[in-house]
DNA sequence: AGATAAGCGAGACGGTACGTCACGTCTTCAC
DNA sequence: GTGAAGACGTGACGTACCGTCTCGCTTATCT
């Protein structure tokens, strides 16, 4: 949730006339971009999300756009990154605790409409573009190495098998999710997402 | 594999003058058209798949594209469709070998480019369209039933706990394979994808 | 002045809404567009002649024109084409009977704004563009051919001196015009007019 | 011909790095730009001058070019009065030869292609702006008075009639050196431009 | 001597137009 | 009625300039 602060900035950045600052990036255009950007893919999608559109909407000049985003693309991902994920891997003192915890964190912070939508139209232009491939796969392992902390805990206290790599372990996990978002079917059953936990968690057993 | 009259078929419809056969569909406009689409796709992934391009490849109006496949999307699928994998589900008697055999296989498919290709546009294509992830989703809900067999016999043998559910359990396979397609890391080292599969069978252990 | 078929052979045109007509040129498009470029220029003049401008007005793609007119400049000289003037040189008896009427004639088409401000277009186009310059060069040659005919009956009559070229005798006149139309001072008192006829006259007698 | 001192002192003014000298125009900017200015037109026609493009090259920023010419117009203008052309008049003795010195230098100015480019540019801007017009229209009178000392000198001799206007005179003998340059066809050969001057001769002759 | 005021380069800003590409629809004509 | 062909209106692509703006600086002129 964004502070009242950080909303009426926002919104100044696209309500208010803009110009230059000089020469040097004005951060308000940056802003209002973002925002639209990030509306515009909500809203209507990747396939609305047209670099005009954009312009339109945050009432900005298309060379200004690429002026600092290369590509389409690159735009797409620097909206992903805004989405703030708060990270929580929360030691609940058992494997499959925390497993059941991430995977529902994750879906809950997808199924919030924005984070989804946005996260989804980054993997259907990683298909298109191998650079935006390369920058999402880069992107994931990094999420992985942060995720897979429950699975050092987990081998440390003598839950997981030694022969466990944390990082892959994670990466399962997260496949799943994807696979789920992908396939538009965030909304899971608890007894299913439990079952999926548990198997998870089982696969890392001694 | 083609057999050699499939192909001088498919030759002859991409080479020679056509034109209407009457009043019905001339399949070999379909083969025409279809066998464009393909390649297009395979030799410059989705970016470059467009009805415009199918048809100058095919020589082929765009009208006739339009008038058998209603959007760019089932066009894909139909491509898709033609690209028969043979389903194998070995029985190797234990499910650690099972899984590692429907891994491989289905990685090394999609490693003979022509397959992982498409895949990925169908991916792809069903974020932006709705129907086609509605189509997708259930595609592989099918796919899950017909692997899920091999789950089945290991609960059968006692080797695989109660509590599982073999589709559920095929599917967290699946997502693992659709992740690393997504990503472009399909050469996956041995010792890895024995890991995965060592992993995977854990999971469903009693 | 245009029938009232031919406008109404027009607004149509313009306003009825017009699409293919099959694998061939849609006349009404043709239409629509030149006379929208004219009216443009008329109004506007050649800085506010763009072909999004005239596309708009049109009611036209920018692709339609683009298909027909390689460029804005090839536009512009169908403009001035269809400006059809009707050439008169009258055999007055006398040349400089013929040269004022000429000179009055063409000074006063060029006035009825239409035609003055879509052939000023086309010279100033011309110190732009290579092409449109040789394209009008050999126009005003070809000009001159029509125009010389009534120094060549001055000479047949004795009038004119031997040594007289008629094209470059004609070419004289058209350049007087030309300057003037260019420095918009095509408002010649009468007198002045006379003058001008009289010393081109003066120019080629025996 | 430039001197030596005035060639480095452009050179010093496009090669050293500018600055402001306190609070008044910078001569070295302004000659700069002016310099930048009549390169572009001389290298590239009409067509590649733009404000942006004579910053570029004189290293000048925008602001300063705007703030001392208040159009593109009007900087085209400045470089052509720059181009000082040595107005001779030379009193030959007889009209035909004074007719066809000031023809022939003028078009000899104007193929030395650095003065002809601009001045053709100047003439396609008029088409374009009132203002350039206007400007253009006045300098024309004025150089019309200075060229038309030869008709009077004439008048004055008995050589042209009394009913000739001077003025316009020499007008019409401008109009036929323009409409060469403007078509492109500077290159006339010595029985043309003979043959020209012997008819404007005659055209005043008593 | 220090403040002030304007000029300077730089370059970002919101825009408009460029010329190209693909979209999905339409009509014609040959079979 | 099917097929190739290709024109149509639409709209996004990425680029070039437009004319305006603010910045940080430099230097002459005025307290």
């Amino acid at each position: 949730m964004k502070t009242t602060e950080e909303e009426s900035m926002a919104d100044k950045a696209l309500k208010t006339r803009r110009t230059s600052i000089g020469a040097q990036r004005n951060p308000q255009s940056q802003e209002a971009i973002l925002q639209a950007a990030e509306e515009i893919l909500v809203e209507g999608g990747l396939g609305s999300f047209s670099i005009e559109a954009v312009a339109r909407r945050a009432r900005a000049g298309k060379p200004t756009i690429y002026r600092w985003w290369p590509s389409k693309t690159m735009l797409l991902l620097d909206v992903y990154h805004r989405q703030k994920y708060v990270d929580i891997a929360p030691d609940t003192g058992t494997i499959e605790g925390d497993i059941f915890n991430v995977l529902y964190g994750l879906l809950e912070f997808w199924r919030t409409e924005r984070a989804g939508a946005v996260f989804r139209s980054v993997i259907a232009e990683a298909q298109t573009d191998p650079e935006a491939c390369r920058a999402l796969a880069a992107y994931m392992v990094d999420r992985y190495r942060q995720g897979s902390e429950m699975f050092q805990r987990a081998k440390d206290r003598g839950e997981a098998a030694d022969w466990i790599d944390p990082e892959q372990a994670m990466e399962l996990i997260a496949s799943f999710a994807w696979h789920r978002l992908l396939t538009d079917r965030l909304d899971i059953p608890e007894d299913e997402l439990r079952r999926a936990a548990r198997q998870f968690a089982n696969s890392v057993k001694a």
